[in-house]
DNA sequence: TATAAAATCCGTGGAAACACCTATTTCCCC
DNA sequence: GGGGAAATAGGTGTTTCCACGGATTTTATA
């Protein structure tokens, strides 16, 4: 088993740490080295690597994009995000455009050789570190939610749990046998003391408290 | 270390076999068993147990809202919940709710034990199964959404990302320069494409799909 | 090149949302 | 018992959304 592996960073010190932690073992060979989104897809041209090593953070083009497109052109490549951002937004911004592993640079080579692996064999490989996050991310949004933003009252706490049920103000006001006027000024007092701009913008608060799926 | 248990479950099977499951092992105490929601409330007054096995499907209170008002009322007590639901949403629900631990019913006596035991420490058990589904619902929502989407064209997707982003029709014609006919028009057949009643609810659809945290 | 799909635009009208303002009643707490 | 927050409701007006028609031009593609 050869593995064709290709880097893109653009700091020289990473794609020297890697080359020197995969010198060792000789089934992964680095075949090409690139220090910009540009330089990759022009090389990507003449040579396709089998796994991608990819920074979300580059001069030119971003990672996301990049994940995007080589998914899209180049549906043998199997990509692999190295990156120091562990953030779970970036996470899963590289995961639904493509990559199938995620890998933090301060990783050791055992790993670094075994999520190569993986990933070539087709297999999802995440930190389980970030996978422990993302999970503890998406089930313990309640803590600091609705029940924590002592802004709210009861009643606006309902009429926004309402409101991401999508209904309307007027639905809203026979379903809680008020007027319209008393939604409309609950309402407001959701945009102002939830800082949000619109609707739109509420009810992306709204979810991110938890208040839907 | 004796741990004082109590179940509530309606159906007198699932009590019968966690009985059984539990009778091996001498430091867990199934100390009192309630078939409602209603019934367990009053027993709780009597007597507060160290782990509480709690189902979802209740025939009077909803397994979610004991959840909520136990963990308010009586901080002391962990609960893990025991379902046969595995839906994402189900999970999500009573963690945010204050349970420690998630289980299925199918579990084996092993691992029902261990999850007792964890719980009780206070620390999280949820099956790995579980957890496996929910990451992979929250990676992997780009495969089946905005690109997967043949129903919508081009032009549409840039509108929808857009609303997303809390622009307002006006804001999206003068980004975009088009006509603010135009944008309606966009808007319209969002609507009716993704079957949304209203803006809150192409807003959701649009958050499935992974337009924004 | 013919045809379909996409993208553009308009008129009209009504519903809903949002922004100001004020005001009363209720209820909790010091 | 008085102060303050919460909940209630109204007036007025503007903006945005949504739905019902329609139309033209561009683009892709078979």
């Amino acid at each position: 088993m050869l593995i064709r592996a290709t880097i893109v960073d653009n700091h020289p010190m990473t794609i020297h740490g890697v080359q020197t932690m995969l010198a060792p073992y000789p089934h992964i060979q680095l075949s090409a080295t690139y220090t910009s989104g540009k330089a990759l897809l022009a090389g990507l041209e003449r040579e396709q690597p089998d796994v991608l090593l990819l920074d979300i953070m580059l001069p030119d083009t971003s990672g996301k994009e990049l994940a995007e497109t080589i998914s899209a052109n180049w549906p043998g490549i199997r990509i692999l995000a190295l990156t120091s951002l562990d953030a779970p937004s970036h996470v899963k911004g590289m995961m639904r455009r493509g990559c199938t592993g995620y890998l933090l640079k301060d990783t050791d080579a055992p790993t670094l050789v075994y999520a190569i692996e993986q990933v070539y064999e087709g297999k999802e490989f995440i930190e389980p570190s970030i996978k422990e996050q993302i999970l503890q991310n998406v089930l313990r949004l309640k803590k600091n939610s609705i029940d924590n933003t002592p802004k709210l009252t009861q009643r606006e706490k309902e009429v926004l749990t309402l409101i991401v049920q999508e209904y309307t103000s007027p639905e809203i006001a026979d379903k809680l046998f008020i007027s319209l006027r008393t939604v409309e000024a609950h309402r407001c007092s959701l945009l102002q003391k939830l800082d949000a701009k619109n609707l739109v913008a509420l009810v992306k608060i709204a979810m991110q408290m938890g208040l839907a799926e």
